[in-house]
DNA sequence: ACATTATATAAGCCATTCGTTATATTATTC
DNA sequence: GAATAATATAACGAATGGCTTATATAATGT
């Protein structure tokens, strides 16, 4: 399994955009997606530790995952052949980039769980 | 199928990457890829072409493919949540946009201060 | 009309994946 | 140490995906 296989599924992209908003314990997604049992999730999560999407440390009996962005930056190196080729996006870019360059002497921020 | 999945398949990115540089016969995919047969190729063209990622014309006997480019962006959207999480990622980004400006405008700028 | 070229569709097989229930593991609390 | 809480693993059935061979469609050339 690579990373564009664990990307499309809709439950684990769903896991990474909660992971954007900072480090989660497993029973989160579990509530999050009550469509799946707990077993289920886990599955879920077990590839996207072994992608490399993500990693874990244990506190107490909780495992808090977290987003690990360098697979992610795997993924848009490989749509970066491709940028360029739609337009708008350019602007996109731009604002995206003044947000970075505004705020580039501090740290992007976690939030703890 | 989705986009996601669509692009979760290694000869479908083989064929958009081939895409990326201009339009082409469906012959030079079954060319392009000898582990696979005619009819296997055709399929992947079919899911790609039903996912939007491509658009086919008729040029008499053969079938001309492109890339469908706004598609792809939809991909870019869902990346756009994770952007700035990576490092070393803006000045790949940074040489993009000069690249762009450049070819917009006759006077490239070097570097701003 | 018939053969050829280019591509698509059909049918079937095998491998993988996703979900489930049941059970195991690990840490905490009483 | 027994009970509880949080999570992982095992085993298995159902669905999906991708590949194949065989066949169909469509346009071109003779």
């Amino acid at each position: 399994m690579d990373v564009f296989l664990a990307i499309s599924e809709p439950t684990r992209r769903g896991i990474l955009d909660m992971l954007a908003e900072g480090e989660r314990p497993a029973g989160d997604f579990v509530a999050a997606f009550p469509g799946l049992t707990q077993p289920g999730v886990s599955r879920h999560l077990r590839i996207l530790l072994t992608v490399g999407l993500v990693s874990v440390r244990p506190l107490s009996q909780k495992r808090l995952y977290s987003l690990e962005p360098k697979k992610l930056a795997e993924l848009d190196r490989w749509l970066e052949r491709y940028r360029g080729f739609w337009d708008g996006r350019l602007n996109a870019l731009e604002r995206h980039l003044d947000r970075k360059k505004a705020s580039r002497q501090s740290k992007p921020e976690r939030k703890p769980s």
